[in-house]
Order: structure tokens, then sequence, then C-alpha cells
DNA sequence: CTGACATACGTACCATGATACGGAGTCAAG
DNA sequence: CTTGACTCCGTATCATGGTACGTATGTCAG
């Protein structure tokens, strides 16, 4: 098992080799080093685990810079569960906030789509109406699109 | 107001006069003519609407691909509002995708910071336990960390 | 007429997360 | 002992939406 060459790491974790390297390049991973009379580089089990990692943490939102505070948490026999908990509470909030964009953007979308004729002239298209950034447009007053920067 | 330079059209749309030259090489503005005989492009109003329009674009969540679409759109005369829509439609789709998998996240994030102790050592950590793919670990077994891909 | 800006243009770089390629070395099966 | 698969390594490429830099040239105020 503990025998593994980069493509059999890549294998067990459900990545592409390249992925691995990738991984290397960018500090997540230690590279094994090289077998002092020539040979492949050996990965141990770790390895397989540590992409699993990230590619849970991916899956909650992390980014693969955020992902290596995580694992330099994990490997710090210091680290408090409150330092992992406040970086999962900033991750929430920041997906709170690109959930309120998306909704702003959701609604702005769908009250132009009822808006619009659905056929004819390009003149009466509410849709074409705001990307022209038509003040008076066929949208409701209260109700402009959202900007957001 | 007609003769303005590159400069001028991009104060006047808000950007920066790179940006107004990364969507000209992009093809979403069309660059003006060098005059013949030395001297600065001139840039029409038109340029500043365009802009305009493409910002507009952004904010309700149309790539600059898609934009360019657009504004072949609203060139062609044969366009209807159906063409229109049917292009808000798909991106409101889209969005809805996007809410979907977001929402998702945001639930398991919110979980998880539930579960978590908040101090202590790690070992007792949901989080660091989630990212480990403990399958066993303290998330309610209806609601492993959703897996998207 | 000269200095301070602005423009023109090609190219490089930023972040993000990979994927691909080319050529040399290595390993294992037949 | 050859062949095919795999590894190693640097570099390039992809998509996305820009930003920055360097050098040459143009414009305009004083
Ligand atoms: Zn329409
Ligand atoms: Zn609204
Ligand atoms: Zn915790
Ligand atoms: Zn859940």
């Amino acid at each position: 098992m503990s025998e593994m060459t980069i493509g059999k790491a890549a294998r067990a974790a459900g990545v592409g080799v390249e992925t691995i390297r990738f991984y290397e390049r960018n500090g997540l991973i230690e590279q094994p080093p090289k077998p002092a009379f020539g040979g492949f580089r050996v990965y141990p089990a770790e390895t397989v685990r540590r992409v699993r990692f990230i590619r849970q943490g991916q899956e909650l939102g992390f980014s693969l810079r955020q992902i290596a505070e995580l694992l330099s948490l994990k490997a710090d026999p210091a680290t408090d569960c409150s330092d992992v908990r406040r970086r999962a509470q900033a991750k929430l909030e920041e997906v709170d906030e690109k959930l309120a964009r998306l909704t702003g953007i959701r609604a702005a979308l769908e009250e132009l789509i009822a808006a619009c004729p659905g056929r004819g002239a390009l003149r009466a298209c509410s849709i074409m109406g705001a990307l022209e950034g038509a003040e008076g447009a066929p949208m409701s007053p209260r109700h402009k699109v959202e900007k957001t920067r």
C-alpha cells in the first residue's frame, strides 16, 4: 500500500497526476524526496489524505490558499478549535454575501423577463432597455437594476 | 462633446483607459481609426454607451462573451425580443444553479459550525473532521458534505 | 520651445485552478 | 533486451476580467 508512485497516489485520491504536482508546486503537498540512487518518488498514504482534505475544503467553498492555511492549522499542535471555527464563520459570511449578490441578480432578471413582451421589436424589450441603461424604462421605479460595485 | 480621446471616453464611462483597450482587443468595442495625418484616435459617444451596456450586463451576471452576443443582437435589425429573452432566461437558470450550490455549502457550513465545540483540541472539531473526510464524524448522517462534482 | 501629460501599442503580469506538452529517464513484463 | 507505460521537470496553455509597464509619439500650456 505504502509504495505509491505519483500515479497510484493520484488514482487513490481521485485526481489527476498533474493535480498532485500542481498542489506540490503551490505548497499544499510536500513533494517526497527523490530516491538517492535513481528511481521514482515514493508517495506516502498521507498524500492521499491531504488531497482528499483539499477536495473536501473546496466543496465547502474554501480556496486553495485558505485550505493551505487550514492544513497548517491542522499540523500545528497549538491550534485550537476556535481557530478553525473562525475561518468557517468567515467563509459562511462570505457565502452569505455571494448569496445576497446572486439573489439581487436573480430578482432583477426575473423582473426584466416578466416585463419583456417576449416578441416584437427590440425597442420594446425591457431587458435591452435595462442594458442600455434606460432610466425610465419598463422597470418599476423602486427596482432599478441593483448596482453592487 | 464628441471629440473624445480614449481618456475622456473612459472617464465618461466610469472605467479605466486600459479597460477600454481591453474591450477593444476582445471585440466588444470597435477601435476608432487612427487619424491619417497623426494625432489621437477620436472616440464617439457610442463608445461610452457601449461600455455602459457592458457594465450593466455584468451587473446582471452576464460574462463578457455573452455581452458580446447581446451587443450583436442589438446591432442586428432582425433580432426579436424573444432572442434577448431566451438569453435572460438561460442566465436566470444559471443563477439558480449557482444559488443552489451556494445554498448547499451554506447549510453544510452552518451545520459544521453548530457542531463545533468552539474551543479545545482539534480532535473534537466537527469542521476539521469533515475536512478529513470522517465518515462517522460529528455530522448528522443525513447531511454529509454535499458533493457537487 | 520645452516640460508635463496623454496617447499608442505590444507585451507582461495578477489571481484562480487546473490541464497539456515535449523530451529524457526509469521500470517491468514478455 | 526491447517495448510500452509511467515518471520527472520545466514550460505553456486554458478561461475570466482585467491591470501594469515600457517606449515612442503626440498635444498643449506657459
Ligand atoms: Zn424583450
Ligand atoms: Zn426588483
Ligand atoms: Zn471546531
Ligand atoms: Zn445538511
